[in-house]
DNA sequence: TTGTAGGCGTTATCAT
DNA sequence: ATGATAACGCCTACAA
């Protein structure tokens, strides 16, 4: 454990001058130079947590998910990995594995631990995340929005849900489903929505029994495309309104022992590895996502942020395979 | 920003008093309920900076990873925060993308933020690491061995690759190629040589051109099976010695157009989309290599530890779908 | 049992 | 430009 006293004996100067050449402030070449060579010589760290205590600031900004497991947390924690390291703060990551608790415990922690900024991806409300704000941290919320006044990087998701929709009918479909995540999960709710305005706006009916509301994971997305298609009268096409209920919905069409439905999915599926003809794909882009919020946060932490502010992040549609037959 | 020193004043007590009900030494029950009341009140937590620099260690433990895209990774990570979270640490991980230059700035800071302990999954060779041991920090190595004298959880390679090729060649065929990870990849190679090592014993041939030397993800798995199966005398069965390139070999598969080829995979496969017939999967349990590595740090951060130790994780061959027609 | 005070390692202020 | 020193917030001898 060496010390920036001892590396201020080596050099033969004060404390306060080998802080200065750390900082980069004024000092004279001559003992600049020692204290590099001292640096050197020892192998110097400054103690980070000391240095935080005294600048009521460290160089790490926590990212807070909800499921690390998710391809695309992991897609968008790389993207912020990306624009932090560049600008040269440390990324640690926080799985709150979408309990409230646990995000508020990592909250804390960040907070606690002087961190420099927190990215939030909410599994849920936070009290924390307000009087976080408030006192002028950095903070910036991705992927699902809360009522605070703190930066956010969104999808318009009801306008996912019916853009997504809207692909599955113009290819001639008239009874679509949609398998969404549970009620009390906004963004589930808000993709269903779309999803149900966009077949009103086409003059379809939208029936419950067409709607299914699942766990937002693949054995969810699996139980539901299953009870769908084993109904008395089985969707032609069926909208996933993520990832995870994509690759359950995918799983069930792959096996291929029931009827076919086309499928479309909000979302990206990095490990697939069945053919996936005939399929509507809206990608949603989480790296880029990453980017943005990171980029929000970096300018938040280094003042050059006005009022916070909303951003819409954009998706992309995309066919795979032949068109329908 | 409340601070010990306000807790104090509100119970009318010393900081001192404050501090012992706040970390459980002897207080009068009086005093005790008057901290607690005004702990509530003000919503007191400690500064963790402060009390790190103070103790000269922080609640927190650090979890380095090669690729937080993997699911391998995401699931060990799960396992290390149960046990972790259960013993009152906090995990924060920190990925590397396979980069040492970035595993030992990491490691740099765990050591420089005086963090409990750091379990990591190499990138490759690392100088910290045996400076971290020596300092007595607490230190476990997973998947991926090192030389230095620090626990490690691994699992045993050149057996995993001859399991997984006897497998396939109990099966009945003959022609079983491998597709592995880059020469410089230890672990690749291990597995690789397990491979050799079987056919070896089964008194078949492993010629050159069976082996094919991939990049470790998924692309790479693509592309190396594509190869396999173009060439003028395909492999009956193919050995993939990770869960990516898996993936990429069953894509290739899965979309159809070339000849079949029987496939064993070393790994598992969460997202997989297509009905596995006729797979043979050798499955590695990252989430209990967590589970173990984290049990490991948790005893050495308590000082319950002896010398270090290495422990090898068993796997479970699994047949997935019908027998080889 | 309780309070006082020193120190963890660094940075920043204030003299020089 | 440089050095001595206080302060960041907490814990823990030591004293009472």
């Amino acid at each position: 454990m060496t010390r920036i006293k001892e590396v201020a004996a080596l050099a033969g100067v004060s404390t306060a001058t080998v802080s200065r050449v750390l900082n980069g402030k004024s000092v004279s070449p001559g003992m600049e130079s020692a204290v590099r060579r001292a640096v050197a010589e020892l192998g110097y760290t400054p103690n980070r947590t000391a240095r935080s205590l005294r600048r009521q600031h460290s160089e790490l900004i926590a990212l807070v998910l909800p499921d690390i497991e998710n391809p695309f947390f992991t897609s968008l924690a790389r993207g912020v990995e990306d624009v932090a390291r560049a600008a040269g703060l440390s990324v640690v990551l926080c799985n709150t594995d979408e309990d409230v608790d646990t995000q508020e415990h990592y909250l804390r922690i960040a907070d606690d631990e002087n961190m420099a900024g927190v990215i939030l991806a909410p599994a849920g409300p936070s009290a924390l995340l307000a009087r976080l704000a408030e006192r002028h941290r950095a903070v910036v919320v991705v992927d699902r929005a809360v009522p605070d006044d703190v930066d956010q990087v969104l999808f318009d998701n009801v306008d996912l849900g019916r853009r997504a929709a809207q692909a599955l009918v113009d290819r001639g479909h008239r009874r679509v489903a949609c398998i969404t995540g549970p009620r009390a999960t906004p963004t589930a709710k808000a993709r269903a929505d779309g999803w149900r305005e966009a077949l009103h706006e086409k003059g379809l009916p939208a029936p419950d029994d067409l709607l299914v509301y699942a766990n937002y994971r693949v054995d969810g997305g699996e139980t539901a495309m299953a009870q769908l298609l084993a109904a008395p009268e089985p969707p032609e096409a069926v909208l996933a309104t993520n990832n995870l209920v994509g690759v359950g919905a995918l799983r069930v069409l792959a096996a291929g022992d029931g009827p076919h439905a086309q499928l479309g999915i909000i979302g990206d599926l990095p490990f697939v590895t069945s053919p996936i003809d005939d399929t509507f794909l809206l990608q949603l882009h989480p790296r880029e996502m990453g980017l943005m919020a990171a980029r929000m946060l970096v300018d938040r932490i280094r003042g050059e942020a006005g009022p916070a502010q909303r951003v819409i992040q954009p998706s992309r549609p995309v066919m795979l395979g032949a068109p329908a037959s």
